[in-house]
DNA sequence: CTAGGATCATCAATT
DNA sequence: ATGATCCTAG
């Protein structure tokens, strides 16, 4: 028996006793949510006498639901078999794998990923020939994506718009676009949801399938629940009721993605018999910072009442600096955090949240400048990048996909001369004679108007694809995957690509990380599956970790607000406190009053964030799209009492040496500080060395042989002493004469 | 068909 | 300032 009074505070055994029936549970920032939820999950298991597979816990995000599986994990007893726990996406994936029969797609169906989408809203463009002036294609993307959201398929999409002619051509895009997606056997993320929720409806014995399955059901930041989601948890939960949302309506930020907040402030009209937990107490944050926040966020109008309160003692009041310039901004928080480095302080302590991705490019520069480790936090995740999303394609055309969209990728990468008008006949055959574009390819001869460079492209493709088709029934998926990348030139193809060994290394990285997925996948799985591992990995996205050399977690972290949601630093500082910046010049210009009470929310959760001291900074000015432009300190500034506020009054002193610094003595002491071999560590520290350092003499000749990592052997034309290299002139073998410099071109005498 | 210069658009971002 | 996309000459 779990003794949850002991485990727990009285409002979080509260909740986590409430097991039977809609429950509500309301946690503020810190308030011990992932704790409460974990517990109830473990109580419901080990003292109730659930079984695990009845209970499903949602999440939004990967990162989310792997950090609540492990810890429900290392609660429950050796050997019990894991609760459902996983995102929105991935539970509706693995339903429609097994039922995606019923609404007209095959089991091997593909997820189309932004990408994907990309490509086929350009197609429907063409086709419907419509001007991406008119209408540009993301404002189209973004009302189909609404839509999905809001449950409107096509039909239903164009009988609510019928007559409304700012729609019509929406109508048609949308319904074009999904045909593409079905003729490719594909769903993108937000048809995922959709056609779950479509599936139960049209099958109550389906839903019923999975109501007795999922018999306790938790839904984690309920806040962000759009439509479509929030009819998929009431489909599920209908039959028992026993729903627990967990969510703070204080911190919604995610509007923009089709959030709608309603959904947590309405949950009692939807389920009248809820239970109201709130979580109150928190456990993060100083009380000064709680203060703070609680002070910003009651300027909105539309909340559950609710206010956060601690024991902690009052803390260090919450500093504000304005600065001049976005570089003095982030040297004065760099240098602040290594003067508390040096006074002790992990570098580790601290994180810089930021409001748009501009900002962290300052931040870089900074951090390198000082030889400060930093980690600029970036969405990009494994399967995303261009190099997987390549040889994904290639390896499921192989497999023998007819996916369009896959073949469409890869045609020309690298160039084999088949250009955009080659594809076009070939698409045109394919559509008249019903076949894939890949088989389409196969009977090039019988194409009218494909000749020479193109002819000859499609050919040697689709011999190269057949031939590796083959032999790929014998072998390992890493081997085909090592097939792929030299028979197709891809190798090749990286190495002109990348314009440093650095960039290169990077990529056959990622190559052989992939390899040692599939390799573990064969292993692991009976009958593996490709187009399911993809699929999967498309969606979850999380077997492998986007590829870092760096073991040393001590470092700086330099993410948005929204990155930083459900994180916690020691240290915080808020950089770009100002109106245009923060709160966005979009939401101050919206004619929606709501638009700003959603930056505030981010404002709540951006201070929320900080354990122990916050930091708030502005700059005067900001070069924004390449001018300068002149900022007002945030709204939210005076939203924050003055007695929590050390607003820095006097030293103008500090500030003032920040702002003299003339840009080219701050060069010269980057280029001091970088090391003086910068030639040894690629193109990019070279660029910043070249100041202080000159190249030594090359040690080869006029007339010698070379080496060159990209362009391979040549021989010597002549070596010219420049400003502060030698320019050397080599006539390759294989791509004649090149000028370089000799420090950048890293030449081997053979 | 391709390369590379001209032009354009620019918030946040998971799955 | 920057990266993506469009356009045009060869």
């Amino acid at each position: 028996m779990i003794d949850l009074d002991k485990e727990l505070n009285p409002q979080q055994a509260d909740a986590a006793k409430t097991t039977e029936g809609p429950v509500l549970i309301l946690a503020g920032a810190g308030s011990g949510k992932t704790r409460t939820i974990v517990y109830r999950i473990s109580h419901l298991i080990e003292d109730l006498r659930v079984d695990p597979w009845n209970i499903l816990a949602l999440t939004f995000t990967n990162k989310a639901a792997k950090e609540m599986k492990d810890r429900v994990g290392s609660m429950l007893p050796e050997g019990m078999k894991a609760p459902n726990i996983s995102t929105f996406h991935s539970t509706c994936l693995r339903i429609m794998f097994s039922h995606a029969d019923k609404l007209g797609y095959t089991s091997s169906f593909e997820i189309a990923d932004a990408a994907d989408q990309k490509a086929v809203m350009r197609e429907v463009y063409k086709k419907l020939n419509i001007d991406t002036k008119l209408i540009p294609e993301k404002r189209a993307a973004r009302e189909i994506s609404e839509a999905k959201d809001s449950l409107k398929d096509p039909e239903k999409y164009a009988q609510d718009n019928f007559g409304d002619f700012s729609k019509k051509q929406f109508i048609d895009i949308y319904r074009e676009y999904q045909a593409h997606l079905m003729h490719n056997n594909s769903m993108d993320f937000d048809d995922l949801i959709m056609n779950t929720v479509k599936l139960f409806k049209k099958y109550p014995d389906v839903l019923e399938s999975y109501q007795e399955k999922f018999k306790y059901i938790m839904v984690d930041e309920y806040q962000d629940t759009n439509t479509a989601q929030f009819e998929f948890i009431r489909l599920l939960a209908d039959k028992y009721k026993n729903l627990c949302v967990v969510g703070d309506d204080d911190q919604s930020i995610y509007k923009f993605r089709g959030a709608d907040i309603r959904n947590i402030l309405d949950f009692e009209e939807h389920y009248p018999t809820a239970k109201v937990v709130k979580l109150e107490e928190n456990y993060r944050s100083t009380s000064n910072i709680l203060a703070a926040a609680n002070e910003v966020i009651a300027n909105n109008s539309e909340r559950k009442s609710k206010e956060l309160w601690t024991k902690t003692p009052e803390g260090s009041k919450i500093r504000f600096r304005q600065l001049d310039t976005a570089s003095g901004e982030a040297a004065f928080i760099a240098d602040d955090i290594r003067k508390r480095v040096e006074e002790g302080a992990k570098l580790g302590d601290f994180a810089i949240l930021i409001r748009t991705n501009i900002q962290s490019k300052e931040f870089e520069d900074a951090f390198r400048v000082r030889r400060m480790d930093y980690e600029i936090v970036k969405g990009l995740r494994f399967w995303d990048t261009k190099v997987i999303k390549d040889v994904s394609a290639y390896l499921l055309t192989v497999a023998g996909g007819s996916n369009d969209m896959r073949t469409n990728r890869i045609i020309n990468l690298p160039k084999r001369g088949i250009g955009a008008s080659s594809v076009d006949k070939v698409a045109a055959f394919a559509a008249e004679n019903g076949l894939s574009l890949f088989d389409a390819c196969c009977r090039v001869d019988e194409i009218p108007g494909v000749s020479g460079k193109a002819l000859a492209g499609i050919k040697s493709f689709t011999e190269m694809i057949l031939s590796i088709r083959e032999e790929s029934k014998s072998m390992k998926l890493s081997e085909v995957v090592k097939r792929i990348i030299s028979d197709s030139g891809y190798d090749q193809y990286m190495l002109m690509e990348s314009d440093s060994t650095e960039k290169y290394a990077e990529m056959k990285d990622y190559i052989n990380k992939l390899k040692e997925a599939l390799d573990s996948y064969e292993e692991e799985t009976d009958e593996p599956d490709l187009i399911d591992f993809m699929r999967q990995n498309g969606v979850e996205g999380s077997t492998i970790d986007k590829v870092t050399d760096d073991s040393n977690t001590d470092r700086v972290m330099v993410m948005t607000m929204h990155n930083a949601k459900g994180l916690e630093f020691p240290n915080v500082y808020v950089s770009g406190m100002e109106q245009g910046i923060f709160p966005g010049f979009g939401s101050i210009m919206s004619d929606d009053p709501m638009a700003i009470e959603e930056e505030r929310r981010l404002c709540y959760v951006a201070l929320t964030r900080a354990e122990k001291t916050l930091t708030l900074t502005s700059s005067r000015q900001r070069m924004i799209n390449g001018e300068r432009r002149f900022y007002a300190i945030s709204q939210f500034m005076k939203e924050i009492p003055d007695e929590l506020l050390d607003m820095n009054v006097q030293p103008k002193k500090a500030e003032k040496k920040e702002r003299v610094i003339p840009e080219a003595r701050k060069i010269a002491r980057a280029a001091f500080e970088e090391k003086p071999v910068a030639f040894s560590a690629g193109f990019k520290n070279a660029k910043a060395g070249a100041f202080s350092t000159s190249a030594p003499k090359p040690d080869y000749e006029v007339g010698d042989r070379v080496r060159h990592f990209k362009m391979g052997e040549g021989t010597v034309k002549s070596i010219v002493p420049g400003g502060r290299d030698y320019e050397v002139t080599v006539e390759f073998d294989s791509v004649g004469i090149k000028k370089m410099f000799a420090g950048f071109a890293k030449l081997k005498k053979i």
